[in-house]
DNA sequence: CAGCGCTTTGCTACCGGTTGCAATAGCGTT
DNA sequence: AACGCTATTGCAACCGGTAGCAAAGCGCTG
């Protein structure tokens, strides 16, 4: 063994007296060796600092335990217990998670394709805005990685995603916004991708449209940002007198909601509930303190996450979930 | 080429007629190779779909281009926008972050090791509660990935930080805050690392001691949590008469000022500022809406970031810079 | 003490690239 | 036509492991 670089198997087989691939079978969990050549093997290993090299592991084996995780969406706090959740529970199986940022200079395909590259053995979209079309694409290598789509849903029929129920949910919460008196509901929506378009608001309208007669309005955020929420909300009422307002906002998610509370009570002087009552959803731990309070409703995000490093690992058939979560009440509604 | 597998280096030589080495040197930039059989490589590599296996090729060149991020701080939403840009400078450089969860189940060692294993070319510590012994024992590999620490200072000698410059910026607002006539100050600190006790706290304390006569009060939060904050706030203020309280309460970050400002408005009915000043630290986004409208001090993360990763390429030398940022004076004082 | 079966060990080949050197080709000279 | 030079290409060896098989070791039986 050389000083400068790190000691190899073979190092560590010369200084046991072994051969190298005694010495690998000492590092491999269930591996046919004696035990007293495996008592030896890593004492030597100990001695010199030698610790197998993934790398090359990996090459052999031809899986990485690697996990690429896309995200989008970084004005959006609630990815921040998300990745939390989720490289927790990789550690927990020995894996690892790349984080790969999706902006306008690097899209889902490139990140897909890089991903590929280094051979991860799967990748995790991370609530992104993506376009199903890009992801349908023949630009997707043949061999490309498994994809996961996580706190989204997906409309495309081979890509599973793991989410929080939309039907469930919105039933709970329409439920509740009804029984609180509401009837003027408006929805606020995030990114127009058509995974989307499928999932909260449509389980909102759906409900609501026959109760109203005209359709429910939409604000139109764009994306997940407290701040776009606030544009939209503020054109809206500025446009609309307060006799025709809506008496109820649900917000497609919790940040979105976050910039509605702030713009209708600092900016209108209205009054949360009263004025107008706002809904959020996640279940984003900073909606929760005082001056939110937000009612909302919480995605079983362990139970998420549990579930589709079942499906990584094979114990678990692939396939979309809806998994229920729980109904926060709170004072915004 | 199987159909089952990937086309290898192998198979697009086969097809292009020419052998596997000289596939490697039109994917090699700077290679020296004909202009025309280069063209016929890439055409017949485009037909097949080939890529380079970065595994493959990480193993013999000995670099990833990856680098390990350790976070031990989910709770604190100016991670993200840390996160955001570090990821996407990384990108711009062809390399990628692995990110690494450090908790009660992976501490700092563990993490490294695992890290070094997989060959990353460096560590980043994005601002973790370390102890700074930890990193000083022998049970670090002699051979482990260059560490880096960033948005923090570090008092271990040979790992560079690279944080905002803690006595530029507390300068600044111990100049805001004593203009602004505020006279009995507290400090409320996070983690109690060592590496910390030398930052803001320091630079805070030595300004106003010698005006407070007293020493300046500390409270104590442990941790970046907003809850932390909270509880330790709502002690103080319970065991603290009107007339003794604090007129200024300096935060060690912008997680920590946003709970104080909570507790002292919902549960005391204090105003801030003018029952109870508040002052933050990150120039987090979120302390910027109307409800929390804090007065920070903006890091200096591009510029940060930029730094480390000229260091990371070996077009800067290791070593720990201090950065200016900017206040930003808001509502809370 | 040969024969048998089971555990343990060593070996060849391989994963998919890169490195550095040697061989070859192509081209202009004399 | 032979020669020399350079641009290009091929090759053996290597990066640090793993898979799967063959050989060796060992204890026991008959």
């Amino acid at each position: 063994m050389s000083k400068s670089s790190r000691a190899t198997a073979a190092d560590v087989a010369r200084a046991a007296g072994v051969s190298k691939w005694t010495v690998t079978r000492a590092f491999t969990p269930g591996a046919s060796i004696a035990e007293h050549s495996r008592e030896r093997v890593l004492q030597e290993a100990a001695k010199l600092g030698y610790r197998p090299n993934l790398l090359a592991r990996s090459l052999a084996t031809k899986t990485t335990n690697l996990v690429a995780i896309l995200v989008d969406d970084f004005a959006n706090p609630y990815k921040l217990p998300v990745l939390e959740v989720l490289t927790q529970a990789l550690q927990a199986e020995q894996m690892a998670a790349v984080l790969i940022n999706i902006n306008q200079h690097f899209d889902h395909l490139s990140a897909i394709l890089d991903a590929d590259q280094r051979q991860v053995d799967a990748v995790i979209l991370v609530g992104t805005d993506f376009k199903d079309e890009a992801l349908n694409e023949q630009a997707l290598p043949a061999s490309r990685p498994p994809l996961y789509v996580l706190a989204r849903e997906s409309t495309i029929a081979h890509i599973p995603a793991v989410s929080c129920d939309a039907r469930v949910s919105m039933a709970e919460i329409n439920q509740h916004l009804w029984q609180r008196g509401y009837r003027r509901p408006g929805f606020m929506s995030g990114p127009r991708s058509l995974s989307t378009a499928l999932g909260r608001k449509q389980h909102f309208n759906t409900f609501w449209q026959p109760h109203c007669g005209a359709p429910v309005p939409e604000l139109r955020a764009g994306s997940y940002d407290r701040n776009a929420a606030a544009q939209v909300l503020r054109a809206y009422l500025q446009h609309t007198s307060a006799a025709e307002r809506i008496d109820v906002l649900m917000c497609e998610n919790d940040a979105l909601a976050i910039g509605a509370i702030e713009t209708a009570r600092h900016e209108f002087g209205l009054r949360v509930p009263q004025d107008l009552a706002i809904v959020g959803y996640d279940g984003d731990e900073l909606a929760a303190t005082p001056s939110f309070n937000l009612t909302s409703y919480r995605q079983p995000l362990p139970q998420m996450v549990a579930a589709l490093i079942r499906m990584l690992k094979g114990e678990l058939p692939p396939q979309s979930l809806n998994l229920p979560g729980e109904l926060l009440i709170r004072g915004s509604t």
